[in-house]
DNA sequence: ACTTTAGATGACTAATATGATCGACTAAGT
DNA sequence: ACTTAGTCGATCATATTAGTCATCTAAAGT
């Protein structure tokens, strides 16, 4: 029932990345420093954020990361997916496929918890990091 | 933003006994059978709902558990949070005391995760096992 | 008393997730 | 060439999670 420091950090680091628009590329230790949050582990998270096409990159001199899109196209659900998975309260769902799950065997409880994870979805869905910046 | 089987067990295992509260003791054997938990993993879970006198026991022949309060008066909430610990999304608040910790530097971002929580706990709050069973 | 039934308790373990850190490598400017 | 800065893979320590085991205690039935 929470977040890992890994979307936590992706989060902080597009609001980062989002506010400094205009100033081109941004270096890891700079995110890292003023953010404060571990280097290298950083590091990981932007490849991460990279590879999902999240943020650009570019090496070397006047280097480091910016937005590959409006910050306004970047839902803080889909950060957070990639980084916790889904975001459901109970895996059951995903993880039993032919056996009946215990907690099937209580729809009502299945009920409430689906509920939940279905606002939670739609807050998180509509709020982009353009909103948090 | 998950459950761990132990809450889920845990609301099994009430449910369970909610439905047989006519019925005297049910021992720790049926309820692990019926809803399928490992059983001595569920010993444990009754254990500790026993500490917080959300069921009773008895030892010896004929004993087993049974709810120690009626069934309306137990919300999802108070057992979720017993196994499971608080329902925040981000443990920031309370993880840090002294120096502001990086999320909180993102008072927008607090605030969303702020709400979800809050809604969160007020529907498990005023879910009970009576409305689960 | 004795046996059976059933919960109580603490120690222990295996697997996985989490939050990092290290070192070597590669590309881009100057 | 040299420096700057991202890339990548491996590794690591700790915590959490899910569960097991062995032993002990208490209550009932005989």
């Amino acid at each position: 029932m929470r977040l890992t420091a890994r979307s936590e950090y992706a989060i902080l680091a597009l609001v980062h990345l989002a506010r400094r628009e205009q100033q081109g590329y941004v270096t890891v230790r700079g995110i890292a420093e003023e953010q404060g949050i571990p280097e290298k582990f950083l590091e990981q998270i932007l490849l991460i954020l990279k590879r999902a096409h999240y943020v650009q990159s570019l090496k070397g001199q006047g280097g480091g990361y910016r937005l590959a899109k409006p910050a306004r196209r970047i839902s803080l659900a889909e950060v957070i997916r990639l980084f916790d998975g889904p975001l459901a309260p109970t895996e059951s769902v995903s993880r039993y496929f032919y056996e009946a799950t215990p907690i099937e065997r209580a729809p009502r409880v299945l009920k409430v918890l689906r509920q939940i994870r279905d606002h939670v979805s739609r807050v998180l869905e509509k709020t982009t990091i353009a909103d948090v910046m």
